[in-house]
DNA sequence: GCGAGCTGGTTCCTGTTGTAACCAAATCGC
DNA sequence: GCGATTTGGTTACAACAGGAACCAGCTCGC
């Protein structure tokens, strides 16, 4: 490390880079062990847990825009492990829902997805985890309180 | 939001959320501002705090990889923000530096840095940010310590 | 001091992501 | 209930990021 500059003190860039650091070794372990990117594992996640979904739902629920959800969902289709039914109130949209492989998968995924997160955390403490989250749901309020106050 | 999904615990999602939520507010700044992109801004800050860098210490700096670093300077060199000289140590590579008005931007810029992140921490106390800070740093290293012994 | 391997920098190609236009179905105003 | 507007979903396009290949110049071993 050369010399220290301050963009070494810039918090935003401290965030940018310890995050990519656990994602790309998130991502790396869904892509080799099954073959998801991060956006099908979101969506898998989401349908897994909370059942039958219209892509407008998982665009609330994974924070991603409607483009990446509605090709996460092809994906997923296309592998067998997600199916659509049609929306009886909504002629427009379907239901998403994951079929019995892609339960199947979603059991295996999620505790070893905890268990990677286990690890990744196991330097904090509890109190050190649960005061990390409480902070990240602060600045990332405060981001979107500013973001809106510019318009 | 519909149900909260065991996603929404998850807390490499959570970081994702909220950096992304930060690294928008941020980059949209810069952009509307001067023009300039998040990776072009890591380098320009360097070269600003640090003097004349050869790209390869701008990779270990801003943690982007070559190519990344390469795009930047050459953004930057074209909008004569910044200039290279040749290095007499190393045929291979230049001194990159800021001339005169890559300099007066980042006399701007800086501030304007600075006081965006004042306003996005705004809400926590200065302890907080210390703390929050040092959890990242030991969240970083963990991700790294796990991604070495991958291999 | 010269051949083998390494390193800084650059280019090219590929895959991923985000934006904008678009269609069909639904909702709202009158 | 019919036209105007909105909304869910899809497609097409452009910008970006990362990896692999590549070149020139340095370094090391002998």
């Amino acid at each position: 490390m050369p010399t220290q500059s301050r963009l070494a003190d810039f918090v935003p860039y401290l965030m940018s880079v310890s995050t990519n650091a656990v994602s790309d070794l998130i991502a790396g372990e869904y892509r080799t062990t099954y073959g998801l990117k991060i956006p099908e594992w979101r969506v898998m996640a989401v349908l897994g847990d909370s059942g039958a979904r219209t892509q407008r739902d998982l665009v609330h629920a994974t924070r991603m825009d409607k483009v990446a959800v509605n090709r996460a969902c092809k994906v997923l289709e296309d592998r067998g492990l997600a199916r659509r039914s049609p929306n009886a109130r909504d002629g427009r949209s379907h239901h998403l829902e994951l079929t019995a492989s892609g339960k199947t998968m979603h059991g295996k995924i999620m505790p070893h997805a905890l268990e990677m997160e286990q690890r990744l955390f196991a330097p904090l403490s509890a109190d050190e985890r649960a005061q990390f989250v409480s902070l990240l749901a602060r600045i990332t309020a405060s981001a979107e309180a500013l973001e809106e106050g510019k318009t």
